[in-house]
DNA sequence: GTCTATACCCCGATAGAC
DNA sequence: GTCTATCGGGGTATAGAC
């Protein structure tokens, strides 16, 4: 009886192929300005399919930047992993970074920022999934920060995000060269002088 | 025969108003969120009026684009001028953004970036706008770190714009607390330490 | 130069058969 | 679950009168 099933083609695999196009074509040209029938026929299935897995275009939206998040942090933490000392676990995230940019390119910056540039409301699903990946991404430079032994990691993880953030905002605009070395060397230079920053 | 013109109403006003409003409503809302007859609404003017001062929706977003630029200068020169020492100079650009999110407000962040992040087609005009404006705020820094005595004020403007861009972004999407602050704070510790943060 | 009305196109979502 | 055809809404741009 279970001879009839198609096993070369697990199930979901028509959900997953949508994320994955929606990821792609929304990051490449932008939200609205990705039509969901580009993204169907990219995905190689039928419009009905996509409304039968997702409530609409603002659901595949948030879909894809939740997949995006998902393989971000485990190249991250691979980068964690090969990383041999506390101070470069911390840097850790710039590595992961720069290979990113190697691979896929990265002219358009930081999807997520791209998102929240483009979805004023709040109310819009993908938020959730932008608050969540920046909460996640200050969540974990924290522990680093912890592990390291710093001062004080809260303050060290603010002060890391906004290199990260400047070094993609950086590369969509692209005006300074290099911004993630950049980005790193300024990072790298905090960690040196570690907690001697404090103003007060 | 003059005596039949309107002199309370300057010519260029209508232009003028259609301008301010775009700049409002497309930094607030997004650029493809917001409709040409809002701005033309919120203009008090009719459709017809905007079609004869811009060749289109594309034109108006890259002279807003440009007003912002223009105000956005003027704003920055203030700061600079009140400045005492050269180091003072060189932050004035915190100054200038930590006035401007008071009076404005910033959770949108950067209009350049976000106009960026949602057109991804850079043969649109407003990407002239965006590379001018980008490539303007660094000439500046270039200038205000040659007369500060930098070491290498090429590399000292792509470190203060990384951290300038990164307290945009992380007004953006709020992951941050005070981050211009922040990012002034990392940038005075760049400037006690001058020169010293090269890596080899 | 400015107004009203409208043409035209594109997009998100659905109906209904298979 | 998947397909084709289509509906309804909204957005840019224009026609033509004043």
């Amino acid at each position: 009886m279970a001879a009839t099933r198609k096993p070369g083609r697990p199930q979901g695999s028509a959900r997953a192929r949508l994320i994955a196009a929606a990821d792609e074509l929304f990051s490449r040209n932008g939200i609205a300005g990705t039509p969901v029938d580009e993204a169907v026929r990219h995905a190689g299935v039928a419009t009905m399919t996509l409304y039968h897995h997702f409530e609409g275009k603002d659901a595949l939206v948030a879909a894809a930047l939740r997949d995006r998040h998902e393989r971000w942090m485990r190249r991250w933490e691979r980068h964690i992993a090969a990383a041999s000392t506390p101070a470069d676990r911390l840097l850790a995230i710039f590595d992961a970074l720069e290979e990113w940019a190697q691979e896929e390119g990265a002219e358009r910056g930081c999807a997520f920022v791209d998102a929240a540039a483009e979805l004023s409301d709040h109310e819009h699903p993908a938020w959730r999934e932008i608050d969540a990946h920046k909460q996640q991404l200050r969540a974990r430079l924290v522990e680093l920060g912890e592990a390291a032994e710093q001062d004080d990691p809260d303050h060290l993880a603010d002060q890391l995000l906004l290199l990260y953030e400047g070094a993609l905002s950086a590369l969509l605009v692209g005006h300074v060269e290099r911004p993630i070395a950049q980005s790193r060397e300024l990072a790298a230079g905090l960690l040196a002088g570690a907690g001697s920053a404090r103003s007060s």
